[in-house]
DNA sequence: TTGTATGCGTTATCAG
DNA sequence: CTGATAACGCATACAA
């Protein structure tokens, strides 16, 4: 007889050993109840009677007591975290959305996962891995280079939320905010002040959303009938570095332009300062816009001229859709239509 | 006899179950060995066999075998992630630590688990207990606003390293930025260009390194004989708004003074754009020198004098103490001394 | 409504 | 060197 010990007796016999360990044994032997009930309580999984409902829940307020996420995720197949992938925790771009993401995860029992691409599919297919190895939950991509097709295997495993593309896959949601527009219309805000010869500083061509707003920027040139001139589009990196060189390079090869419509605000930003450096003045000589429309952009002097990329918005509309599809139900958020904001950096050319 | 169906044939029956799990088991049959046998492969913590080492290792490639963390962190109580508290992860200066965080945590196998305090202490509470809910294996906090005494209780439980305040503790490592020196040195640089009325705008007084960075203003003009007037001392919020506001106010109060020293470079921003709509020149009427040294500041329009705080240096080596911790070493880096990037908004004073 | 027994995927402790 | 077997903390069929 002794020589069988039972389940119930070893483990008593460790609960001391475990480090400042309360846990839901310890719980149900306060409340005089089995820890199944206790766990029943905990999820509300079935019916418990009011009087050890109570008990319970004195015990574990007296104890202290929380359960161990780690030991539940293995038990129910779910670690309640939700996998992130940006493509560079800091940028301040990202930034915002990150913030919509914790923002709206932050009322549920989720908690999100960061993770940087850095603009390159092999890191980015490893960061996957590394989320999905964790088992997370789900998956929120931001733009991303990986292949569709990688997301659409990833989304026949878990619920997968892409912003910044288009794509239709069971499984998957797709939140993508209209680049063409926003780079049409800023264009467009450009040719109506009465620019004619408009510069364009891209982001990386291989990106789907600097090529986007590329394509906008065309569209707009030739709907009011102007011919787009190959000298005057300049490749950048999304960085203000970048988009410093690209008004070097511009005014080195002696190219003549009244305004420039800068891929995203950091390079405009960039742009600025070149062209300061170079005698020319924002907006009296050259009229700038930019996109994405970060709250330093209000604050640059002078104030940007921008196209409004919710980043906060997009990542909370991205977390939400998250947490429906994780729910079994559809989502369906409005995306946000790209609009203007005009501030003191255009201005309507000078006769 | 049927009726005690033995653990193994349990195991086995429901491994198929598992959705398009592959688990440890899985690979010890494959490869001919028990689970244990993969298991001291794979942690490298007892000698095996060449022979077994290598059809193992064939037979995890083959089956693509992950190890699962979440089973790992239940068996061995540790969850290779490690906590990380900032205040607001959509901040250029957190974005940068973070970054630092990351980059020296990708070589490792931990994973940071980042959330935000958004400079709150109840939430910043939560977010801990959020964090050791999750069975973080460590704690890295960014300045907070949680008591010392709560993080020494912390300590007590898994290694803490605190970034933003001087506190000594078992299992606790600090790694203090002299705010103080930074300030002192921001000044003094202003007080070298012949500048003696000198404002301030600081950021929250609660907030430690803001007042320290303003101790070290007040220390300074004290060396150099000048009064500290309370009218040229105003409190911000650390964003650009409250810079902005910041010159409004003292314009408004009509304090006379050459040089506004801003507590971090969101502030100095916001303070230029308020300056320029009232008609002031930097350099030219006023300078200028800001706190943090954010890229961006590089690019403003005049690019800023700062004092360099290396954010994303400060991250690393955050994280490479972790590390140390975590590994039962004693950390021991050295944190970079505060030096003043000179740049363009700071000037003699004309005569 | 409640308790018992078992499983989740790994690691760790023992025997051999 | 290797294989059973018992934890880790919680959830859940299955009985009662």
């Amino acid at each position: 007889m002794t020589e069988m010990p039972g389940p119930r007796k070893s483990r008593k016999s460790t609960l001391k050993a475990a480090p400042g360990g309360v846990n839901i044994d310890t719980v149900a032997e306060a409340a005089g109840v089995s820890a199944a009930t206790v766990s029943r309580i905990l999820n509300a999984t079935a019916a418990v009677s009011a009087a050890k409902k109570q008990a319970v829940a004195d015990a574990i307020a007296r104890l202290g007591f929380v359960p161990n996420p780690v030991a539940r995720g293995l038990a129910r197949g779910r670690t309640l975290s939700i996998g992130v992938v940006t493509q560079s925790i800091d940028s301040p771009f990202y930034g915002d959305a990150l913030r919509g993401i914790e923002d709206e995860l932050a009322s549920s029992d989720y908690s999100p996962l960061f993770v940087s691409g850095h603009w390159d599919a092999q890191t980015e297919g490893r960061c996957i891995e590394t989320l999905r190895a964790r088992r997370v939950d789900g998956l929120i991509v931001f733009t991303g280079r990986s292949s569709d097709a990688a997301l659409r295997t990833c989304a026949k495993a878990l619920p997968v939320v892409v912003v910044g593309r288009s794509l239709k896959a069971p499984g998957l949601f797709a939140l993508n905010f209209d680049n063409f527009e926003g780079g049409r219309l800023a264009t467009e805000h450009l040719i109506g002040l009465g620019h004619r010869r408009i510069a364009f500083i891209g982001g990386d061509p291989g990106h789907p959303d600097a090529a986007e707003r590329q394509r906008g920027y065309a569209a707009a040139l030739q709907a009011a009938g102007i011919a787009c001139e190959p000298g005057l589009v300049v490749a950048g990196r999304y960085h203000e570095e970048s988009g410093l060189q690209a008004v070097e390079q511009l005014l080195r090869s002696r190219q003549r332009f009244s305004a420039v419509f800068a891929a995203n605000d950091q390079m405009a930003v960039g742009a600025a300062l070149g062209l300061h450096r170079l005698g020319l003045a924002v907006p009296a000589d050259v009229s700038l816009i930019g996109f994405d429309d970060l709250v330093s952009s209000a604050f640059s002097i002078p104030p940007l001229t921008t196209v409004h990329y919710p980043g906060l918005k997009l990542g909370r509309l991205a977390a939400l859709s998250m947490l429906q599809l994780l729910r079994g139900a559809r989502p369906a958020a409005a995306i946000p239509a790209p609009r203007i904001v005009v501030r003191e950096s255009t201005r309507l050319l000078a006769a």
